[in-house]
DNA sequence: GTCTATAACCGGATAGAC
DNA sequence: GTCTATCCGGTTATAGAC
């Protein structure tokens, strides 16, 4: 209960107070409270909100990315393999990380410099990793005859916006299935499975 | 620039501000800068901020339900003519009003009493229309064989999600679209495209 | 209806004892 | 490292003149 224990205390503390209630609606008692400090002591390791924001931020989204950077290291052949596996792994992933796209599609819109940050920072990277490597495998892959011709950054839009559509809009689709009980876990089953199937109908050729 | 016209400048500009800033991060004194009043008049129309909001809210949700009723009664024989014309008049619309989806996803995670509202009783609205409609048109445009058999609320959230992610992730696709510049005309209209594209590639049957 | 002035409160941040 | 007590600026909301 005592020592640096208290910092990890209050970064997990933080980051839950910061994804139920976003930045502006977040209070630094809240944080105290669920962290079972006292609120000075969040000042004792951070020296504001915005540091204290800030800190959790980077680090959670660089965790974040060097997860996604390995995920999209799958080792598959082709196009056709490729797919699918990765929209297990990318759902897989979200499934266990909810509260990532929560937060980034809460605060995006604003202009918070701490995810204006990681927006710009961690991006990038993941742009030029797409534009380097899947961009020119979707190319390529067209050209073959291995997939239909298609806008590969759209592709690329629609495969992400598929996976991630479950995460962002989730309130949304618990009010949709009020009248369609299926367990969580069903749930993500057929998301996956309905997204892997329209993806491969509608990419692979005839 | 006086009587009830205050009214309609504050509603105005409070949706602005809310859209911009989100529920907390508004300020009752931007609201009425923009506005162009003075703080205490919003008070004389609304007895709160949360009665402002509430106010706010269910008025845009309405307006935009109604909207969106009318988009779906489009007058199409088959499946195959539905889809691409919804996706059309979907994205169109949404790009006319891309402060719905914003507000939307920025406050639906919260637990704000005017979303949770809007959430149950237009939503509520909108699934009984989807089930008693869509579900069912899906379903057996499928057994006839128009359509390959697919799991027919799946699919609603695959066209919903493919639609919507453009508009809910905006500033991370501006990211990705530093490197590839192309004019905001010229994006809708590839969005749309590869939309269609792969929806009808996806669900025709081969 | 519209304004000025101000009350009342809240929340981030700090001082300083232990 | 951890706490109590408190400051201080900002924000919602109201009182009351015009």
């Amino acid at each position: 209960m005592t020592d640096e224990n208290s910092k990890q205390r209050i970064i997990d503390a933080a980051w839950q107070v910061f994804v139920e209630k976003g930045y502006d609606g977040a209070r630094m008692q809240e944080i105290a409270d669920l962290a079972g400090i006292n609120k000075a002591m969040i000042y004792y390791y951070y020296k504001s909100k915005d540091e204290l924001f800030e800190g959790i931020i980077s680090d959670t989204f660089h965790r974040f990315f060097t997860g996604f950077f390995e995920m999209m290291d799958l080792k598959t052949t082709g196009v056709a393999e490729f797919i699918p596996a990765f929209v297990d792994a990318h759902i897989d992933f979200l499934a266990q990380n909810p509260n990532l796209p929560k937060l980034l599609v809460r605060e995006i819109h604003g202009s918070n410099p701490a995810i204006q940050k990681v927006l710009h920072h961690f991006f990038s990277e993941l742009i030029t990793e797409l534009s380097t490597k899947v961009l020119i495998k979707i190319d390529e892959a067209a050209k073959r005859g291995e997939i239909r011709p298609v806008d590969p950054m759209q592709t690329i839009l629609n495969v992400l916006g598929l996976n991630i559509m479950f995460f962002t809009m989730r309130p949304v689709i618990d009010v949709f299935m009020e009248k369609f009980p299926i367990s969580e876990a069903e749930l993500l089953t057929r998301r996956k499975a309905a997204i892997k199937d329209l993806l491969l109908y509608g990419l692979l050729p005839r």
